[in-house]
DNA sequence: GGGCTGGGTTCACTTGACGAACTCACTCGA
DNA sequence: TCGAGTGAGTTCGTCAAGTGAACCCAGCCC
């Protein structure tokens, strides 16, 4: 067996795998920007929104934007980077697996949507060859060889 | 705007969002079953496992099947369900970010292949036109439409 | 009957989350 | 110029959750 110790699971949730993290990137994904904005929303504590936002502008995942409303000091609003962007999929999983187990009467599910050809989109697995897999059954894990 | 309190990623995450859950379900797709083995490759303490474990079961993700080990007295070992089985991409996802933005010399990113045709797999947003869509900024989320 | 083993439970301690109250810098209206 | 208002925090007491070590217990073996 390999060293789990170090796997980009752990790594990936000791960045983003604390309490509201997700949610903030959720809601950054939505178009929230603004520390406001994130607490009406989401009801965290104030302490723990805050905390959040650092580490996640720490990681590169956010970054700190100024801007100055008309008759307002100048602030600044969290956007995401590349890096934050990239953590789309994960939101979009996650959302997928509440849609599909949790989902109660009177949810509104969101709808993902092609920007070009409006057509609904879903996640799915794609071998180089083409094939899309029906599932985790398909799918072989073993560590990538290497040179010695 | 839509609410955000009965979210699918938010109540996702209140299922599988607790410190260890995704751990243990990296564990059980790479085949590992029995309590102490949970225990000794992830190190978390015992009494966070069992209560982990416990609200998998609870909640359908994994299963409680015994089996006899020769020599041994009866004990049960943890499997994915399929609605567990469904939380694949999940992990995919968060081990592709990882792999990306994490990786350290050393590390061994461990590779997903297609076991029909041995080609490397990834993950991917396709739209039901076929399109395999190149990120993020493809994508318009929408609450889906419905009759009042 | 004594030790071993897997799968836990209990307990004292530390870390983290919570909500309310307080702060600070700046703007606006009087 | 003064005072109220606002966004973005910080501080603080309280409570929940995670941690590691020690303990337990049923069944098997010798």
């Amino acid at each position: 067996m390999w060293d789990r110790s170090r796997c980009s699971v752990a790594g990936t949730l000791a960045v983003v795998g604390e309490k509201w993290s997700l949610l903030v990137l959720r809601e950054a994904f939505l178009g929230v920007r603004r520390f406001a904005d994130f607490q009406r929303i989401l009801g965290a504590p104030k302490a723990v929104l805050t905390d959040r936002l650092t580490t996640l502008v720490d990681q590169g995942i956010l970054r700190r934007v100024p801007y100055q409303a008309p008759g307002e000091r100048q602030r600044h609003e969290y956007r995401l980077t590349q890096k934050g962007i990239d953590l789309h999929p994960v939101l979009v999983a996650l959302m997928r697996w509440g849609d599909q187990y949790l989902a109660e009467d009177g949810d509104v599910p969101l709808e993902l949507r092609h920007r070009d050809c409006g057509e609904p989109v879903h996640l799915a697995l794609v071998c180089d060859a083409g094939h899309e897999l029906s599932g985790a059954r398909e799918v072989q894990a073993e560590p990538r060889v290497q040179a010695r």
